[in-house]
DNA sequence: GTTCCGCCATTTTTT
DNA sequence: ATGGCGGAAC
């Protein structure tokens, strides 16, 4: 029998979907998927595939780039899976349960074998904010904050660390390559790092870089190694173009032969160097076994208009190395991408708020449509524009609900209690307390840390004098978090109690504050325990905010903005991209190497591959540089961004905006194409 | 010891 | 505009 679910499939896919299922263990598979040439869709089918032919759901591990990418996958399988197989998907009825990011994986594996390899079975999880203050803590300790050279700020040592970590590199070689002018300061980071790695055991705590490491480890370990791959008959990776080589080392070990092991990518759409991530991983899998693995490429795109993809092939096609073919598709239109020239950011605000309200009245919801960027910063003129017209939108990416501080303060004191080792939890919380300094929290962490009974240690600690009551009442709250009384997620009303007074006294806008506190409450309750909600919010933290207080019910209809990297997989209408010219794109921060300005290229490739139908490139002439206002309002005339040179214009239209002020109003409402000769001959020379 | 004030440098993208 | 840090006042 040919199943129906098959039939929808395109020869190529069909190919990557049917490779070795049914025999016992099939080679190993890549599938280099192009944008919108149907890869999730592609996934979930092979998944599904190999479901309907008797593989166990308890033993496909799925990884992705994101949780949301995970679930999205699962629900898809399952439902080709209930199609196809009718009573019988009730194998299913717990989905797919090692689905999951990378780290998440991790934290599972961690957690089961956590008595085998020595780690406690509580410990928690530093996001990168915590581990930069750990970082701190040591610096400090070793006397590197008070020299006469400065040394490296925090941020700057964890992701150097981070380098290292992730791409299983050389310190010297990471310094040398992505971080010169922290060269001589290589001893010293050396030494840093020993005591960073000391403090994070001493108080059970792992990083986002430990979830691998660890599990990279253990795959190190003959016999640990042996049991973890034996729970998996089928290894999926999606997204591989922005795995890094620690990831590839744990796939690698863990399906030595790449029996079972299928990944799925593309190189054209590799943004994620600056997290170690390497394109080397999917170019050098093929010959990392023998026989080499099977390769498929998806190159049919399904997305966009032909105009739209041919300027997108354009700009890819400059790029420096190339290894995949141009996508094509049947899609036809008339409409070439736009390039449109703004006087300065209002303007750009008041184009994109226009047009969007536009494409509205013409029958695209706000929710087809999307604004993209490329640092979460350069949308904030136009989220004032669309507050004040009152159009509705939810922004993902750069966020900050879990920066700020009053919720950070409340974490702190949740994970404190649920580990009172960890002394980065334990110092903001300590300092919460009125009237308590570094130096008192100091003493009372020393007394925690070398007490078999923290908690113990912490009620017998003397009551610090000019303190009184308040400490008290901390120590109160703590043991009573400890406690078993206290139930999850009750526990949080004693804890708000306890801080909100606080929360008065530290800021003048208690209220807006008091507000995120009752929908951190919410999310909380959303989660089974303590530990689990900890856990998953730093794992996974909300990825979007919204301009109204609260999350905007699922049936209102929203404008999307979105940083180009939170835009991946994604599609849209409509696609808006701001700020497209030099300075942005490519950011001039990172410039570098060449291998840095290549991945910008790629990024524009990635936010132009979003649109389906309609793309703009929004130019402001003029950019504002708000770094240093104290010397005047500094602007600085940009010019179009290097990756659309004057040879591959062509593939674009060019306007400015707004057109001619004196233009007759009959000449707008007809559908007379717009032709703008004056913002023509300036694009040539731009 | 704590808190507050002012001066400095910094300023992407994210699991 | 913001955060970190050093110094001064309580």
């Amino acid at each position: 029998m040919t199943a129906a679910y098959l039939e929808r499939l395109n020869p190529d896919q069909r190919r990557a979907v049917e490779y070795g299922v049914g025999t016992a263990s099939p080679g190993p598979l890549l599938v280099v998927a192009g944008a919108g040439s149907g890869k999730t869709n592609t996934i979930a089918h092979r998944v599904a595939h190999l479901l309907v032919n008797g593989a166990d759901p308890d033993r496909i591990l799925l990884m992705t780039f994101s949780r949301r990418a995970a679930s999205d996958l699962t629900r898809r399988a399952e439902a080709i899976c209930r199609q196809a197989m009718g009573e019988r998907a009730g194998i299913l009825a717990a989905g797919l349960p090692w689905a999951g990011t990378f780290h998440a994986i991790g934290v599972r594996l961690l957690h089961d074998y956590a008595e085998q390899i020595g780690l406690p079975p509580d410990f928690s999880i530093h996001d990168r904010e915590d581990s930069a203050d750990l970082m701190n803590l040591v610096r400090d300790d070793l006397g590197y904050s008070r020299l006469e050279r400065r040394f490296p700020t925090k941020a700057t040592c964890l992701e150097i660390y981070s380098r290292v970590v992730n791409g299983s590199a050389a310190l010297a070689d990471v310094l040398q390559e992505a971080f010169p002018w922290c060269a001589s300061w290589e001893s010293e980071l050396r030494t840093l790092y020993a005591a960073y790695v000391d403090a994070k055991q001493a108080q059970g705590v792992l990083d986002f870089d430990d979830l691998l490491l660890y599990w990279a480890r253990m795959q190190a370990e003959p016999g640990l190694a042996a049991g973890i791959s034996a729970r998996f008959d089928h290894v999926l990776v999606d997204e591989y173009q922005d795995t890094n080589r620690l990831q590839a080392s744990i796939l690698l070990t863990m399906k030595p032969d790449g029996r079972g092991l299928t990944v799925v990518g593309d190189d054209a759409q590799s943004i994620y160097g600056f997290r170690a991530a390497t394109v080397r991983n999917i170019l050098d899998f093929p010959a990392a076994f023998d026989p080499p693995a099977e390769i498929v490429t998806l190159d049919r795109n399904y997305r966009s208009t032909k105009p739209i993809l041919d300027a997108a092939n354009a700009v890819i096609g400059l790029a420096k190395e190339r290894f995949t073919k141009n996508l094509w598709t049947d899609r036809a239109g008339t409409q070439r991408p736009e390039l449109v020239t703004v006087r300065d950011d209002m303007e750009q605000a008041r184009f994109v708020a226009t047009q969007v309200l536009e494409n509205r009245e013409a029958g695209a919801t706000l929710k087809q449509q999307a604004v993209l960027f490329r640092t979460a910063s350069h949308s904030a003129v136009l989220e004032v524009e669309l507050t004040r017209r009152r159009i509705p939108f939810v922004k993902f990416g750069g966020l900050k609900f879990l920066d700020s501080a009053h919720v950070k303060d409340v974490l702190a004191l949740l994970r404190f209690a649920q580990n009172p080792r960890d002394l980065v939890a334990g110092f903001r919380v300590m300092l919460l307390v009125p009237g308590a300094g570094p130096a008192t929290a100091r003493r009372a962490l020393a007394a925690m840390s070398t007490a078999d009974d923290p908690v113990g240690a912490l009620a017998a600690f003397p009551t610090p004098p000019r303190i009184g009551g308040e400490w008290q009442g901390f120590v109160a709250l703590l043991t009573a978090l400890r406690g078993r009384g206290t139930a999850w997620p009750a526990e949080l009303d004693i804890l708000r109690q306890w801080y909100e007074p606080i929360l008065e006294r530290q800021h003048d806008d208690a209220s807006t504050r008091l507000a995120d506190l009752l929908q951190l409450q919410g999310i909380a309750a959303g989660y089974p325990s303590r530990e689990r909600f900890l856990t998953e919010l730093t794992l996974d933290p909300p990825a979007a905010t919204s301009d109204e207080s609260g999350v905007p019910s699922l049936d209102n209809d929203y404008l999307i903005l979105s940083t180009i990297h939170s835009a991946k997989g994604q599609e849209w209408r409509s696609v808006f991209l701001l700020n497209a010219v030099d300075g942005c794109m490519p950011s001039d921060l990172g410039t570098g190497t060449s291998a840095d300005i290549e991945e910008e290229r790629r990024l524009l490739y990635v936010a132009m591959t979003r649109a389906k139908d309609s793309l703009h490139l929004v130019l402001p002439q003029r950019f504002y540089m708000h770094a240093q206002h104290a010397k005047g309002d500094r602007h600085v005339y940009a010019s179009r961004t290097r990756f659309i040179p004057r040879e591959i214009l062509d593939h674009f239209d060019y306007v400015s905006w707004p057109g001619s002020r004196n233009a007759a109003p009959a000449a707008r409402t007809a559908a007379a194409p717009r032709i703008d000769l004056a913002a023509q001959m300036r694009g040539m020379w731009r």
